[in-house]
DNA sequence: AAAGATTGAGTTATCAATCTTC
DNA sequence: GAAGATTGATAACTCAATCTTT
């Protein structure tokens, strides 16, 4: 990873938009490619701390949402819905997270069609300190103040609902 | 890709962290979350109106950025420097456009080190073509108003200064 | 020795096709 | 036939090691 640079290159772009007749596109433009690399940075520091748990923040992220969950366990496909990555992903992911101990693979109680991912006592002791790692090192020094994180998530919440990341039919699902 | 859910996931697990006791790391989750789910939509669109073009946005950005430069031109590393890349992948993504024929490799005049990349004629139709495509059908239609979108820039802008991505030390390199 | 770029190994994500169960 | 999951092939990225030029 490179050293800084002594301008924005975003800022420098957005300029370049205009003085090109896109003007009406520039702020998208801007706002896109700033999204990209907020994502960029963020998933260095996070994986980084991760690193040492032998996680990623796609297994991470998994492994949260089992931790969370009423039984410690979840079928693959809702699993692949809540995360938003395609099944082949789920698959990829839950294989390795089984050969680390840290999940393993039941199968449905009612429908033989489907397999649920359950996290062992292990999982639960390695999400546990790895969270307490990100919160304390990540999530507790993002770069912003209280009041503009809560902007932040604002508009990229409005954002991904005009997406249709999700609906606003009240809970359920 | 999945389906729409009922609820904002990102929104559910920053309940969850109050409820652990996470409160203090709670808004800076959720941004870090909200920032990687938008990269996540962002990318799924710009890539899918790309692919007629046979490009994806890290080529696509490296040909903007070779267009955008005086001579059309740039040394592979300052490349990887603007576009925060490894070196690796510079040498993988301009392959793959030397293959396309929208780059050409050139040696450097002086250095014997150093290779540049320069944008061909076709590269130049290209990259224009498919910035219209982006502009008109994804970069105009975020999903925000303008005001909204440049809150999102402005915010955005701050924390990748805060991480580093970029110094305040005036134009120049 | 250091800068610049490339090669090869390993990892992850994606797509089409397949297999099992409903 | 459709849902759920897996397999095999492909593409992209990352890391360590290598090679050339300075």
């Amino acid at each position: 990873v490179p050293g800084p640079l002594s301008f924005d290159p975003i800022a420098e772009a957005r300029r370049q938009w205009e003085a090109h007749g896109w003007a009406d596109a520039a702020a998208g433009m801007a706002a896109v490619t700033s999204v990209m690399r907020a994502q960029q940075i963020f998933l260095a520091r996070v994986d980084d701390e991760l690193e040492p748990f032998g996680l990623t923040f796609a297994r991470y992220e998994l492994l949260v949402l089992l931790l969370f969950s009423r039984r410690g366990s979840l079928p693959l496909g809702k699993i692949g819905d809540r995360l938003q990555v395609h099944p082949t992903s789920i698959t990829n992911a839950v294989n390795r997270l089984v050969e680390q101990g840290l999940v393993r693979r039941v199968p449905h109680p009612t429908d033989g069609r489907t397999t649920l991912a359950e996290i062992t006592a292990e999982g639960r002791r390695v999400t546990q300190r790895a969270t307490a790692v990100l919160n304390e090192r990540v999530f507790r020094h993002v770069g912003l103040a209280e009041a503009q994180l809560h902007r932040l998530f604002t508009l990229l919440e409005e954002l991904r609902r005009t997406a249709g990341d999700f609906d606003e039919r009240g809970p359920g699902r």
